[in-house]
DNA sequence: ATAGGCAGTTTAAACGATTAAATTATTTAT
DNA sequence: ATAAATAATTTAATCGTTTAAACTGCCTAT
């Protein structure tokens, strides 16, 4: 690369100190600075299409003007969607945003942290992996300023902006029975983290309160690195046998990607052999069969409220903030009542089998 | 943040220079160094937990070991699967990513550009918008690394990796023929990006070479920021009429996306009524009533190639890499050979009309 | 006349690393 | 014993900025 100016370049050829040309470049002292020669600097400036070296300025003002964005998979179009919206709002701000995928494992989100931190970013936004506690109580320490996004750990003090994984479960279990489903499903992740566990005691509890009781195999809990085979597995094991459910809750888009993919595979009818709820939206359900029912994150809201806590806490390390947002529930084609018709005749086996 | 150590807080701790403590944790001048003090460096460095602050030593030695991606929307999957490959890439060789999207908007991207270049990024890996080329022109004399993806300009002498489009699409459109489809409707984007206008000459030209007089009507050019609604429009136009085609090409996932949507709720039976070919792949393609005939882009490559010349070029500026690969053609049902029914005869139009 | 004030500008240190060159200490050869 | 060679370490400049403090004229008030 051939050199760029520098501010001692526009001093030479002005003929004046580097100091003064950084005073008027960044509008300091305005007052005391003497017309021509200001107006003559910044006439040079942009003659030697001057650039500020943002690295120099970092180093000694200890701002990179730069935030760290770790998500579990920026390939996720959760996780695309979210880091689009962050960029908007930390452009508006003029930050710019690294980025890196913690593949949900612990030390790669760790190793990752260190990089972006030596780098000096001013803050981080994080999506955390299980087993991540012990590190961000680390970050904590050091004073790095960083915000959870979609999940949070309910021990630990710290800003972040999340679902009500619980209240926009519980709704959309309630949603289900209120249409005539009663055999409801659930495929969802086995994990220790908290924010997950809750759409599980979203359900458990919708379901306890409608006197339903809650068969084990209708809930179905898969590694948090699950493979679309063992998704497609688990359909297969809830739309079949005599505990066969009529309905089926889908905990993340990755879930209901492939479970959908796998009804498609069976021919199964969606609401009439099977109802269908999801939580995240996707553009690619609207290229199924029927419109699919599903919870709908307020994802610009998560975007731009936790860009904004971080930068306001970089700017003053003030109070914390903990947001829960609620989810919308956007009932489509998939959770409609199901009409009799001779061929198939509504009865729910909720409460009769066994 | 609380003050971080630096090899200045080593060296006091051991009683030595700065100087020294860097060439022992860089592993320089190895064999001049006591073996003692090194030892006993590392170990203060360890308890220290040292992190060697990566804008003091990018200052000094004019590498960030940071590459800029701008990608037209860091949230459509096509941008954000090679983002995540280009992430993995580049954390191969201790690289981190900053990332930018440009909204197919050129004084954006050259924005962007400047932000990223002003934090000194060591290269830049970029999906250029219309109108770039004498911004790319600029960066070339200022010498800044960079490597093109999936598009580039003919006039331009750089590094680039992208699809063959003209023969990926000329093989799409033989094959549809080949199936017997002979009204082939294409949907793509009316721009002067040469990449895009290869797709358009691939199908016209297959389209000639099979004897077949393309029609007006049956390509649809749509502006690159395309509004969903649109893309419904143009396959309305498509699939209604006299001149209604047997088959629709779509140039990018987002055009087959709304497409496909738009195939859905007007329940058109696909090959039957109308086939369907697209380029990129997508998950969402799962989701539809028949499997998606698609041109896979070798994104793994693209991703990883690209990278890979972009490293080489900043080690040290030699040649110019250009490389268009092989579309893969993925052919499932959507465009199965139609087989005549008393209900649907299949009568192929397209040469006994007007 | 002369101290004080003000406008305009420069000096110089600092940020945290790297690295060529200089320095000091030790060993070896004569 | 002494010069030369080698080993181990330090000095000091540098990267491009920022910014407190110092400086230089000039003007004004006493």
């Amino acid at each position: 690369m051939t050199k760029k100016t520098s501010l001692k370049d526009i001093a030479q050829v002005v003929g004046v100190s580097t100091a003064l040309v950084s005073y008027v470049l960044n509008n300091k002292k305005e007052n005391r600075i003497g017309k021509e020669v200001a107006q003559k600097i910044r006439k040079v400036a942009r003659e030697l299409n001057y650039q500020p070296n943002q690295i120099a300025k970092s180093l000694k003002t200890n701002k990179t003007d730069t935030i760290g964005l770790i998500v579990a998979d920026i390939s996720n179009p959760f996780s695309s969607s979210l880091a689009r919206i962050i960029e908007d709002e930390a452009d508006k701000h003029n930050y710019t945003v690294l980025f890196g995928s913690s593949d949900e494992k612990p030390q790669k989100a760790q190793k990752l942290m260190t990089a972006l931190l030596n780098r000096q970013v001013d803050g981080l936004l994080i999506c955390p992996s299980e087993g991540a506690e012990a590190h961000l109580i680390e970050l904590q320490h050091q004073g790095v300023p960083f915000v959870l996004i979609d999940r949070y750990f309910p021990g630990l003090k710290s800003n972040y902006v999340a679902l009500d994984n619980y209240g926009a479960i519980h709704k959309a279990v309630q949603h289900l029975i209120d249409s005539g489903f009663r055999r409801l499903g659930m495929v969802t992740f086995r994990t220790g983290l908290f924010t997950i566990n809750e759409r599980r005691r979203g359900y458990l509890t919708a379901l306890k309160e409608n006197g339903i009781t809650a068969r084990k195999s209708w809930l179905k809990e898969l590694p948090i690195d699950v493979q679309g085979a063992d998704i497609e597995k688990a359909v297969d094991d809830l739309v079949t046998g005599p505990q066969r459910v009529d309905a089926i809750l889908f905990a993340s888009n990755v879930l209901a990607m492939h479970g959908l993919k796998r009804i498609n595979t069976l021919r199964l009818n969606v609401p009439d052999e099977v109802a269908v709820v999801s939580i995240d939206e996707a553009e690619a359900y609207n290229l199924f069969h029927t419109g699919i029912t599903y919870i709908k994150q307020p994802l610009l809201e998560i975007g731009q409220m936790s860009t904004r806590i971080l930068l306001e806490t970089i700017k003053k390390n003030n109070s914390t903030t903990q947001a829960n947002l609620d989810g919308e529930l956007i009932i489509q084609a998939s959770t409609q009542p199901v009409v009799a018709t001779p061929s198939n005749p509504v009865v729910h086996l909720a409460e009769q089998d066994e």
